[in-house]
DNA sequence: TACTCTATTTAGATTAAATCTAAATTTAGA
DNA sequence: TCTAAATTTAGATTTAATCTAAATAGAGTA
């Protein structure tokens, strides 16, 4: 429903060469209004409510699609599912091994690589595990 | 076969507090004699002909026992699967999205963090991903 | 040794995240 | 409008990982 996440959801799409279609827009918009940082599935069952016949498919697609754009970035924790988030500033992720929540982490010295041992370095990630403030009590 | 990666293997067990079974044994000394990084089920294929009873869950009860107690590392990654490590001395790893080989990666500034934000933290993972030098050719 | 209780292992069923498939729909260009 | 390419859809499929209930192994006691 918010209009403002909608429009910038379909400049970034039109920036990454993207085709901004409605589903796709509605995806990236939805990913925005969400401060967590939803699963695939998570964002599926969210959007159900505006794009009544969005297909499980579509989502995994178009996130994966903006993944693979730089748009958007992957988490892969040891909780079972893959989490994205819309912030592209570099920082890091604390994952809560009990109430599997997922919190920003600022990064310091954050030396973006381009080449590691001649490997080409596409993105990053630093992910902290163990329990949050919340579940240590 | 090896039988000293299996006395290695005993004694990290004991020092855990993990009774060391055979096949426990087999499971952390056969991750100790890849180089590589495998998953659980690479783990559990070439365990095959040396335990030919071994159970899929029994690698897999193992290995997550042993992240739980510290004495190995689990790897998350793009890819699908789960990935281990036997190497306890802080490190990174890169993952090349197209043959989803891991390398691993020296890291500098090694702080280890023990707590982040209010957070307690467990273990960290620094994972890269691109192509790896082969495949960028 | 025999008995009992607990820990561990096993084979196969189950779950669930993610992908695949083939048909339907939408879009862009001639 | 017509055609070809791109996108979406619903549901089937795949597969990493977990779960279940029974079997086995180990530790302690008499």
């Amino acid at each position: 429903m918010n209009k403002a996440a909608q429009l910038e959801a379909s400049e970034l799409l039109k920036n990454a060469d993207v085709y901004p279609s409605y589903q796709r827009i509605m995806v990236l918009a939805s990913l925005f209004e969400s401060d967590e940082h939803p699963s695939a599935d998570a964002l599926f069952k969210q959007l159900g409510s505006n794009v009544p016949t969005i297909s499980r498919a579509t989502v995994y697609n178009t996130l994966n699609l903006l993944v693979d754009k730089g748009v958007i970035r992957s988490l892969h924790t040891a909780g079972a599912e893959t989490h994205f988030d819309s912030v592209s500033e570099t920082h890091g992720h604390f994952f809560c091994r009990k109430c599997k929540k997922i919190y920003d982490i600022p990064q310091q010295n954050t030396e973006v690589k381009h080449e590691l041992d001649g490997h080409l370095v596409e993105s990053q990630e630093l992910v902290f595990t163990g329990l949050c403030k919340e579940c240590r009590e």
